[in-house]
DNA sequence: TCATAATCTTTACAGTGTCAAGATATTTTT
DNA sequence: AAAAATATCTTGACACTGTAAAGATTATGA
């Protein structure tokens, strides 16, 4: 051990470090200015190093990308966990849905612009879908239909509608220049409740 | 006049010549490959000349970004002119809400990705609203529930709820990594109808 | 132990946005 | 019309970006 000072080897970390710290970065000031330069820098890292780990940028953005659904997906889950299968489960997630785009602003613009993410639609039993947060909002909406008198033809498009407009919200409430006189938060619920009681009509019991 | 050629002076089109090749380089590549120095080259020019015309990069996004919006609002008013006032306007201007951007794919991130465009869904009367696509939007569906039995007190959020539909259907058509099984085009009448007759019921007539 | 592989650093290069200084053309003033 | 002022465009420079190549360091495994 000579007197000269070395950086820390940081053996397997720098990968989830550079993820983390990515992560960060986004939740900070956004995709615009994220750079790879920045991670390594705020990882304590040469400006190359990350390319020990990923093939380059967009490689690690997928992978925060990757992270943070797995987060979403989690917190979903939980929503629907806390919620039992009353019928107006369906609003809880929505709300859910677009409460987590609110508290993380930064999330929305950096998982669907430029996203490598698969979203499938269709609803066969191989559909290659990499979007967790779909998979869980179908699933539910296709669980309560089952058990209601909707017109089978229309379930899958209906599902398809319902998540057009959350994901619509969603948008809308994250855009930077979107203003809106009342509480966002309070009216989310007015939202969605008045779209599910609307468009699922007394069909839902 | 020497023999020395002389680059074209390009007198007073370069501002608009920087906007008009702009927008060709975004529905060419979209917005993640565009930079300054290849519009400026684009239009034959050196690559500091678009700072006689710009403050920088962003101010001629802007610029282009309501070239763009103008084009739009076009396209939905000559839609709302063609279909009279029937009730089912809605309808037809969502639909032509979401084709627009299936048509051109790369509008989408383009206008709405760190836009400059203020989005104001107060109704208030003194409200700052630079994206007309809402406002025309707002002024049907005004006139529609003004014709019906909707409750008055859910007007706005009726139609702020049916704006993030039309609008989440648009980004998710959009979207490189959205895959359907079906014909979208053929389908978006279909989720339009379904959405609309159910949303507002039998308050239309 | 020694070779090999994994990880990190350094150096280099092309592309980017932006600024400052200069050249050229146009417009305005005299 | 000549001169002065202004608008437009070019050139050169700088810092920052992503990425590649080559070398150094550390870990791994035979």
């Amino acid at each position: 051990m000579s007197k000269k000072k070395r950086q820390a080897y940081h053996h397997k970390d720098l990968k989830h470090a550079l993820i983390e710290r990515g992560i960060e970065l986004i939740n900070e000031e956004g995709l615009k200015t994220f750079s790879l330069r920045k991670v390594a820098a705020a990882c304590g890292v040469s400006h190359a190093a990350p390319y020990s780990h990923f093939q380059n940028k967009e490689h690690l953005l997928s992978a925060m990308q990757d992270y943070v659904t797995n987060e979403f997906s989690k917190v979903l889950e939980n929503t629907i966990a806390g919620c039992g299968n009353k019928p107006n489960a369906l609003e809880y997630l929505g709300k859910a849905y677009v409460i987590f785009f609110m508290d993380n602003p930064h999330y929305f613009s950096f998982l669907f612009t430029q996203s490598h993410v698969q979203i499938d639609l269709s609803f066969s039993a191989d559909s290659h879908n990499t979007y967790k947060p779909f998979e869980i909002y179908k699933e539910l909406g296709l669980a309560l239909l089952d058990k209601s008198n909707y017109p089978e033809a229309g379930r899958k498009d209906a599902i398809i509608a319902m998540w057009s407009f959350v994901h619509g919200l969603a948008s809308l409430v994250t855009m930077k220049n979107v203003h809106y006189d009342e509480d966002w938060r309070d009216k989310i619920t007015d939202f969605m409740k008045a779209f599910q009681c609307t468009f699922l009509g007394g069909n839902l019991n």
